[in-house]
DNA sequence: GGGAATATTCCC
DNA sequence: GGGAATATTCCC
């Protein structure tokens, strides 16, 4: 077994890391397919016949003798938590057995398509997380209409004084939109979280079928599978 | 040296874990303390002659031979990022001496005092963050840093390049905070109006009148009426 | 020094 | 199973 695994992320990504194609799997997912391949341990965890999922035949042995090789602790649990991280499920089969469709016998370089849950993906539709790239960058909305070399102390103490009181509203009405964006959030996610609303397929406002532009109407529909994957699976 | 430094939280805290005094300190800073305290080690790593601050004498071989035994790596740095996470500053000496104002010798109960940072402390203002005290106004979060009445026109002038760099980044966070608001404000928008218009059409459809659940119509009046009271505030 | 991803622990 | 705090790693 290749105890040489390295820990480096190797992954290519964007400034906000979404959806990146990665060079290397994560350590984690590459370490436990190693694991699972390797037919020295075989009796402890191995493949199913097909191949598609991976089953712990002796917990207490994998914990003791094999998980402490490959992580910096010997706890099932750990191992399991780090499954469901990535999004692996137990298998209902009266075994520990897991699945994950990218984890499969022999096809370790699947594994890159494995994306790990991140803190806030249950509460939040992906749109919302990544917040957004150029950020209608209005900054200067106060400085620029402003002479920006004033020619004496006199000016500069009044440009001086400005200046700190559109500081102190712009820092007012930071929190305020902030209160109310925690709101908000609030109210999503507690929607999301207790019940499951009816999601209608299109967007209508009064009755009326919206042009979203492209932007909105991709929110939308993300918002909406995310609304209905949540509720198939109530 | 005491080598069972539990590692559970013990914690009593309220729901949104603000400043709360915790029955123990965290792991990492009593057995940092401990260490330090350790007459054994005090070649490697020792308080200063006052005891508030600590010294590493012998950085290779406190990573070597002692943190090991105490933490899941044996990495200079990473228990360096562990004290900056715990708000510890170097000391300017020349060496590795680190200071917390909550980190003496022979005040072990102190530890609870330190506060480990979040990791969105440094986004937000700090009237955000530690919702405490008669803060919250604190207009001049950036002025008052600094002093108010400046001598020359030259410091005049750096007091004014700091407060437009300020501004603008104040503006640009305001920015994406409304940005962020107004989407969750079309979402949650877009769904009332779907479910609503699902509510309001039950007696006809299909001819039959149907009873929503007391719980989910519950549910969804209450977030109708708060999304209300949101909306007209904005 | 600190942001951010991943890992580990603890708890529900 | 997963939320959330803490720990470790990697990178700037």
């Amino acid at each position: 077994m290749n105890k040489e695994v390295c820990m480096k992320h190797a992954c290519v990504k964007s400034a906000s890391s979404e959806h990146v194609k990665r060079a290397t799997p994560p350590s984690f997912l590459l370490k436990t397919h190693t694991l699972v391949e390797d037919p020295e341990t075989n009796d402890i965890i191995s493949w199913n016949d097909q191949g598609n999922t991976f089953i712990v035949w002796r917990p207490v042995e994998l914990a003791r003798d094999l998980i402490p090789t490959l992580f910096k602790h010997s706890n099932f649990s750990s191992f399991v938590r780090q499954l469901n991280t990535y999004g692996f499920r137990k298998v209902a089969s009266g075994r520990w057995e897991f699945h994950n469709n990218m984890f499969r016998r022999g096809e370790s370089r699947l594994l890159c398509e494995i994306q790990r849950r991140k803190a806030w993906a249950s509460k939040l539709p992906p749109s919302l997380v990544k917040t957004t790239t150029k950020e209608s960058n209005d900054h200067q909305r106060f400085s620029s209409s402003v002479p920006s070399s004033p020619s004496s102390y006199v000016s500069l103490s009044y440009e001086n004084k400005r200046l700190k009181r559109e500081n102190g509203a712009l820092c007012l009405e930071l929190a305020s939109t902030k209160k109310k964006c925690s709101e908000l959030l609030n109210l999503v996610a507690f929607h999301l979280n207790s019940k499951k609303m009816v999601v209608d397929q299109r967007p209508k406002l009064f009755g009326v079928r919206l042009e979203l532009p492209r932007e909105k109407r991709r929110v939308h529909e993300e918002f909406s599978e995310n609304m209905s994957a949540l509720s198939s699976q109530s």
